[in-house]
DNA sequence: AACTTTCGGGGTAACGTTTACTCTGTTCTG
DNA sequence: CAGAACAGAGTAAACGTTACCCCGAAAGTT
């Protein structure tokens, strides 16, 4: 900088005005000194611009661990925001570990962060506390188990998914339908299964508790809730999953099993991850405006690192039915047996 | 730190010492500023470490845009070996354009990376010669088109990954094997269709042309390559995808079909991504190593840092096969015509 | 005993910005 | 025309570390 504001014939002082927009430099000179720095190819020093304003333009991404579904949607509308921001984006994954969380939390406080975005799930967020503690502005990302906490978050409209997803799979003649949920002591399961409850019952179909499951949100409890479905004396003929990696169980023991989708069976997910394209047929799903949502915490967050009042602490942006090739109607006609 | 100084009794250049465990200092001084350290909380600064060692303790990762397959994976290993380096991961994605490519590569001259990581496609790496001309160390990941440049790569054995998927169909029994590839002037292309080739004349199996056709790293390519394969007066009895993408389009065309993975028609994929476990049934695949990689990298690009020269400038690990539910011996009797 | 080495530790000056403050002309006001 | 007001530009002091050099004392060497 010395440098540049030599070859101008100014002083130091000037030529960080010009660089940071501020007044008190005439016009003229303004012009000759950018024109010195483009010559030179001149930037900014990061570290002492960071020293200097207490300012280290980087956030910080928690997340649990990088899934490559939901996340990596979300981490696109993160990174869009981000584009012109002049921030850059730190990941950081806890793996699951409690060390390496608090490892990572002592590294935030000296300063080197401008704020967090957590990706993590439940209740995990006991970052939440020392973020607030440390007064490091932040964003959780995703439906929290207490919509009425302190700290900003940002999800979607869980009870209208489900809503619409059982809503779908009634409008084209289902009625025996089957849920697979998560852990029903979150509050994200229990609103997306009170939307399925409120479709059937608008409806006039009767609640059939078989045909409520509960699993965690992994393929695996996909497959295992699948077989419990299909082995009752009266399967249901569409299965609602809890989100899209559930689909991809479900539609795992269907193939094994030689049940065509969706001839024999309708098959509805939820997140509208990358990958429901990729799988045979397209899944129809629960479309969560994944980009958005992370555009959105960048948004609260840039906000919030500004100084700058939210209107809400507690974003939800909208769900849709994003129609693909699972669904269709029901067939009369009981199900094959078990192959071989 | 003068607090911490002040308070244990000596100066700030000792407590600096202890820091960096640095020589020069008593064990009982030591020991007594260790703890004054441990009571105040106190963690360094980071931005001044940074003005004045020259070290920003990040490190950046660039990738064209995040796909949720193989750069998923490959993140899995960066992260995995950077949780104890003390070093930040920063994640950018161009976004295929190449503006912001070059917005980012400015803010990367001001000292603020301290290497980088380059998870590009092909000859996307322009980026290269830029970063060797200002002397930032940097690692290139993935198959490049020439594995002799002039700076670090790391990948693995595509060769002998095309070898062993062809070797493996083969002993099961087919003679007939269609093989999907990425545009043929690609090197990682070719030495996929070279190991192919190998296996079919090691057991004296002729080469069909016509059963190779090439594709982008597109499902929709898959796509459209299958229903080209099918269509033919003898088709082939099994299908090598060029990556796990493809072969989910190759599994969408089957199924739209009528065709059964895998009694009907066999599937390989290439990269063993995390969704082939999600895909109906399952993917036989070529496994490669994406989470070593991930950590090879790193190591290489840390010690680039360290300012070690590195044993050998390109590495290559090893690709295996995982054999999952998608290739059986061949039937004998025709495919099923088109349906409908 | 005089000299050299080693060790523990401190003082000071950077690192490259930003910013509060000062200074110097020029223009405006009464 | 004197004084105030103001704009343009500069001075110097931070920001929190670490690198380098120095000093004194203890220990080892001849």
């Amino acid at each position: 900088m010395a440098q540049i504001a030599k070859e101008a014939g100014v002083s130091t002082t000037t030529v960080s005005k010009v660089l940071n927009e501020l007044p008190g430099v005439g016009a003229s000179t303004r012009v000759r000194v950018r024109q010195v720095i483009e010559q030179n190819d001149y930037v900014q020093n990061h570290a002492a611009r960071h020293l200097r304003k207490r300012q280290s333009y980087l956030i910080d991404l928690v997340i649990m661990r990088l899934e490559g579904g939901y996340d990596v949607g979300i981490m696109h509308g993160i990174q869009d925001a981000l584009e012109e921001s002049g921030y850059r984006l730190v990941v950081f994954s806890t793996n699951e570990k409690e060390a390496s969380q608090r490892l990572w939390l002592r590294r935030l406080l000296d300063q080197s962060t401008d704020g967090v975005l957590l990706l993590l799930p439940y209740e995990q967020i006991g970052l939440a506390d020392t973020l607030m503690a440390q007064g490091i502005p932040f964003v959780a990302i995703g439906d929290r188990n207490e919509p009425t906490s302190a700290f900003p978050t940002i999800g979607s409209t869980i009870w209208l998914g489900g809503y619409t997803a059982t809503e779908y799979l009634i409008s084209l003649g289902h009625r025996r339908i089957g849920i697979i949920t998560f852990p029903l002591h979150l509050t994200t399961s229990r609103a997306r299964l009170a939307g399925y409850r409120e479709a059937l019952e608008r409806a006039g179909i009767p609640i059939d508790p078989a045909l409520i499951c509960e699993g965690s949100y992994l393929l695996g409890d996909g497959v295992k809730q699948t077989r419990y479905l299909l082995d009752q004396p009266d399967p249901p003929t569409a299965i609602f999953a809890g989100n899209d990696a559930q689909a991809a169980g479900v539609y795992q023991v269907l193939y094994e099993r030689n049940i065509r989708v969706p001839d024999q069976m309708s098959v509805i997910g939820f997140d509208d991850v990358m990958y429901t394209a990729q799988m045979s047929p397209a899944l129809t799903t629960i479309h969560q405006p994944l980009v958005e949502i992370g555009k959105m915490a960048v948004n609260m967050l840039l906000r919030l690192i500004a100084g700058q009042q939210l209107e809400s602490n507690h974003v939800e942006l909208a769900t849709s039915l994003a129609v693909r090739k699972s669904c269709a109607p029901p067939r009369n006609g009981a199900l094959p047996g078990r192959p071989g």
